[in-house]
DNA sequence: GGGTCTTGAATTAGTCGTACCTAATGGGTT
DNA sequence: AACCCATTAGGTACGACTAATTCAAGACCC
């Protein structure tokens, strides 16, 4: 999807990343390199980078005459967009979903509030617009269309707070976003209550005034807040 | 400091990636494998691990028959632990320090709120020690003393938090705050506001009143951020 | 003549295999 | 208990080969 050959070391990360954040190895787990590069059929040196990625990723840690052990979940780079790719794709999904919506709580409304206040013209445009297509995409089962608008709607905010670390959540909140049009309950229509705090949103940031576009998107939040606890109390 | 031998490749990352996020390399430079092997004196086989680790970071792109090209800022994974020392430890800090002190705005009110209700005595406890030790450091340029209980109080709070995403910022802030105290001024003794306002979190914690020790956090990160204000306007 | 398409040579990363070095470990000796 | 040494697994280096992609020269069509 996002980085479609990275290699051989990348074909092997496809496997042994998410076998690992699947926690499938314990932490403390020792891992070999050259039974890795056996099992994958791949030379020592493709194992090695990728070994390194991991590495980087803080998922393993490679120690001389002992090995290539895993750490434990606290010592993850839980931020790496490939670390909750391989998460969201495995056992640990619910446990991340959680994680993630209870960040979007935090970041979002901040985010937002800075919006009304640094976006430009075409940023305005573009929001009202991604909130239109909700609104049109809001009944008659057109989840899909729906779902294209709304996570263009938290990008287009998330990228006009002017804050980097937000923008780079662009693609968490996607995630999440298809995450529970895809694999969780969302078989009706959205809420329309939903629906109507985007249009909102947009009309705040684009009148710049800060504090409602941030209480607002926080009702946003509360809401997929309070999705989870219905299905996983 | 976090990780003093990482071999030969940690070596060259040591010097090339604080490079590359100084913006030393223009996004879309191209830097040849070879060339930089030569350069840092070792093989190719070490120089491809330390690429390998700055693609994971999304710094740099590697291509054949074109190179390793340096990607835009927007492409970098700002959350990557080595990524931000290195953009502290360079020409990129005061924007770096913005973003992450706007980052902390968002989410410790909201970890404050959630510690308040998932906080265990021990940690009640941690965090009531800490908040003295600040108020006892507070006065006769104790500056030091005063910032190490300080990283800990906001350590501690975003652990209790229970979210693994909060717990993982606790680094980030430990690297704000050191910021603040090493690097910018700070010649006088804390804000007495500041102090008291940790102590009262403590206590709002220690009662699990989330919404107070929400809005007590929000003050303490306000005042961070119109400090950064008053710094550079 | 201007423009497009084809082809092939040059270039650079990707992969592999081997050989050797280094350090941490664990057991055996004094 | 202190010390030493063989073992082991990662660390580094090098050389050969592969494969993909760019770029330019030349053929071709309008």
């Amino acid at each position: 999807m996002s980085t479609p050959d990275r290699g051989l070391h990348g074909r092997v990360l496809d496997t042994l990343g998410p076998e690992i954040t699947a926690g499938e190895y314990p932490p403390g787990s020792v891992l070999r390199t050259d039974e890795l590069a056996q099992r994958f059929d791949v030379s020592r040196s493709v194992m090695r980078e990728a070994v390194r990625v991991l590495e980087s990723m803080q998922l393993v840690e490679s120690r001389r005459r002992v090995g290539v052990t895993v750490r434990p979940r606290s010592a993850w780079n839980v931020y790496d967009p490939e670390v909750i790719r391989w998460r969201l794709a495995g056992a640990d999904r619910p446990r991340q979903l959680r994680s993630l919506t209870v960040l979007r709580s935090a970041v979002e409304p901040v985010a937002a509030g800075l919006a009304a206040k640094h976006a430009t013209a075409e940023q305005c445009a573009a929001l009202t617009e991604c909130a239109l297509g909700m609104v049109a995409n809001s009944r008659g089962h057109q989840l899909e269309a729906y779902l294209v608008h709304d996570i263009a709607f938290h990008r287009v905010i998330l990228n006009a707070s002017g804050n980097e670390m937000f923008a780079r959540l662009g693609d968490v909140v996607a995630e999440v976003l298809a995450g529970r049009t895809h694999h969780d309950v969302m078989f009706e229509d959205p809420d329309p209550a939903a629906v109507t705090l985007h249009v909102q949103v947009a009309e705040a940031v684009r009148a710049g005034d800060a504090d409602r576009a941030e209480r607002l998107t926080r009702e946003i939040t509360e809401g997929a807040l309070q999705e989870l606890d219905i299905l996983a109390p």
